[in-house]
DNA sequence: TAAACACATAAACAAACGTTTATATGGTTT
DNA sequence: AAACCATATAAACGTTTGTTTATGTGTTTA
């Protein structure tokens, strides 16, 4: 009755609006216009924790919405193609632009400083 | 940092990409093109539960994606706007058309006969 | 009017998801 | 090389989601 190929792309489909099913990652989707920014970028900018950020763009990797870039210790990401941004972009009227009104750090600088003692990692057994 | 009323857009826009996150609930809107089907109709186009397309309908419809039209004992749905028949029908390329390889059943017929006796619901105590 | 139909609803349950917390990994700086 | 930075990963957890099974409600028909 159903032809199996449309199963597949239909759970393909639903695979990438999934992706676009949760508000972070729509509004990192929006963070990030055509520009290219660091995994801390975006959690200061959307007030999020490094590991949920983390968390999200490889989820957004994983669908092809973004790509990564490594540089230094750094990774910036970007919307993977054109259409993509400009997909987000024809939100642009609803979804208000953020970064108008932000007051972003200067960067590079410490951004999560580590206020413990010794090296950073399990801290205790 | 961040404007409350771009999170509450990011959730609304949310909200609908995660009706669209559903294989099932795409091909019952690519199964309805423009036109009304019944509620059996695409369960059995789908070869789906009928409670199981019930439950996506009202979820497409909660979304405003679909509407509904009562007929008799029948409910018939629908796209809800020409945006969305659009929106779906710019998939068409992708998910390929399930209507042209179908043989459908007559209809109106007894379309899930009741094969039990006595009046059907609760059967016991 | 009783039985069968079309549809909706609700409980139950496993699987998937979003988030936090903790820590690991690899690069950089001192 | 030791301390610190940027990022990734993983466990744990409560919540949401898709599906099945069972039954309820309203409508038609014999």
């Amino acid at each position: 009755m159903i032809n199996p190929k449309d199963s597949q792309t239909a759970m393909a489909f639903a695979k990438v609006f999934g992706t676009l099913s949760d508000p972070n990652r729509l509004l990192m989707l929006k963070a990030l216009g055509g520009k290219e920014k660091s995994v801390n970028q975006l959690a200061i900018e959307l007030s999020l924790s490094q590991p949920l950020v983390s968390h999200h763009l490889a989820a957004l990797k994983a669908s092809g919405l973004v790509k990564a870039k490594k540089a230094g210790s750094f990774v910036f990401y970007s919307t993977a193609t054109k259409k993509i941004a400009d997909l987000i972009n024809s939100l642009e009227n609803t979804l208000e632009d953020i970064a108008k009104n932000m007051e972003l750090a200067p960067f590079p600088q410490p951004l999560f400083p580590f206020r413990g003692r010794g090296r950073r990692g399990r801290r205790w057994m």
